[in-house]
DNA sequence: GACAAAAAAGAACGACCGTTCGTAAAGTAA
DNA sequence: TTACTTTACGAACGGTCGTTCTTTTTTGTC
């Protein structure tokens, strides 16, 4: 019941595409609704205004984020290798979910760092929720003795994201080849380091 | 001899402080007008274009950045002091060259990373001029024999600058109190980890 | 103080912005 | 088919965008 349902997905796969591709700020009515072939009425009508839109797109991201980075990982063993399944996809997680350029929710977190209102806290909700994930598969290599007892899971987690945020940098603004490749060795080195003394 | 230098340079201020404040996109000729009190054409006359003033608003940003950043960490020995330098000078850059928000330049980077032409052309020079005097200062702390002969600065270099992007991102979007003395930790463990086998 | 050069203002332009409203088309259920 | 609701369109709005002109004001020099 309801086509309405339909094309409002279609219109965020639209903007996840064109935020992506061009920002955050890009994610304009008038574009979308030429990217999608609908009229700017026909197409504001299913939000009622930018900001929804705006809100809208962002949960749309951090869904699709949730499914292609996390939920695959459910299926490595708990510890270690969750973890580097966690890494792995999440270097391809824009290519994996469709996006041909960047990670839409990455432009968004430097877009509206300092703007307040509901944009911004849905950001900052989903990147809560996706540093308290990190930290917990940390924390259950804790668990398994992968990792020794003192390791601080919030620290693990603030480094590995800011290699994901150094690889983006490197393969997206300067266009190295091998970002990816730098990426996974830091994170082999931070488990390593992080590993009882052998 | 000349007064248009003063204005200009006044008007970069300006874009600066609005860039910090509301990203690389907010830098619109009506917002500076308002903000230096200039009128929108007597601005424009001074860049001819906003991509000019685009391009001369990441110069000013690359210079300040050169200026706050790199150039005191001169003063510290080479070798593992001035790098412990240039990484705490980064930190507290924007508030120490009077921007109350983000980095410009981080804004920059991911607003133009898929924007192909001059703005983007001149952010990528600054930011491999970055990474490379950041591959000097870590190559120097292997001359002094404070890092070992195999360690690679390239990579060194990667794994920092993904340190200070996780720092914006819990500093500015989550507002975590402890993101410096996070930022800090996780450098003294990356030079602790890249030392000799003691 | 006169005079040329530089700097700033003012008004207007076409384009796009988000938004509103009235209307037409499409879908749904009886 | 009828009646009703949902969905989409088209036109228009006030506003801001970058930009282009022309005119006025300010600056620096003899």
């Amino acid at each position: 019941m309801g086509k309405g349902e339909d094309t409002r997905s279609m219109i965020l796969d639209a903007a996840l595409a064109q935020a992506s591709e061009g920002g955050f700020e890009s994610l304009t009515i008038g574009t979308l609704a030429a990217r999608t072939g609908l009229s700017k009425s026909g197409l504001f009508a299913h939000f009622g205004s930018r900001e929804e839109l705006q809100i809208a797109a962002i949960d749309a991201a951090a869904a699709r984020f949730a499914d292609t980075v996390f939920a695959p990982a459910l299926l490595a063993e708990r510890g270690l290798p969750r973890l580097r399944a966690i890494f792995a996809h999440w270097l391809r997680w824009t290519d994996d979910s469709g996006l041909a350029y960047g990670c839409p929710l990455h432009a968004a977190a430097i877009e509206f760092d300092d703007r307040p209102g509901p944009v911004r806290d849905h950001l900052v909700g989903h990147y809560e929720r996706l540093q308290r994930n990190l930290e917990r598969a940390f924390a259950l290599a804790v668990d398994t003795g992968e990792l020794p007892a003192d390791a601080d899971p919030g620290q693990l987690a603030f480094e590995a994201l800011g290699l994901v945020f150094a690889y983006y940098h490197a393969a997206r603004l300067l266009r190295r080849a091998d970002a990816a490749e730098r990426a996974r060795a830091a994170f082999d080195r931070l488990l390593a380091a992080a590993a009882p003394a052998a």
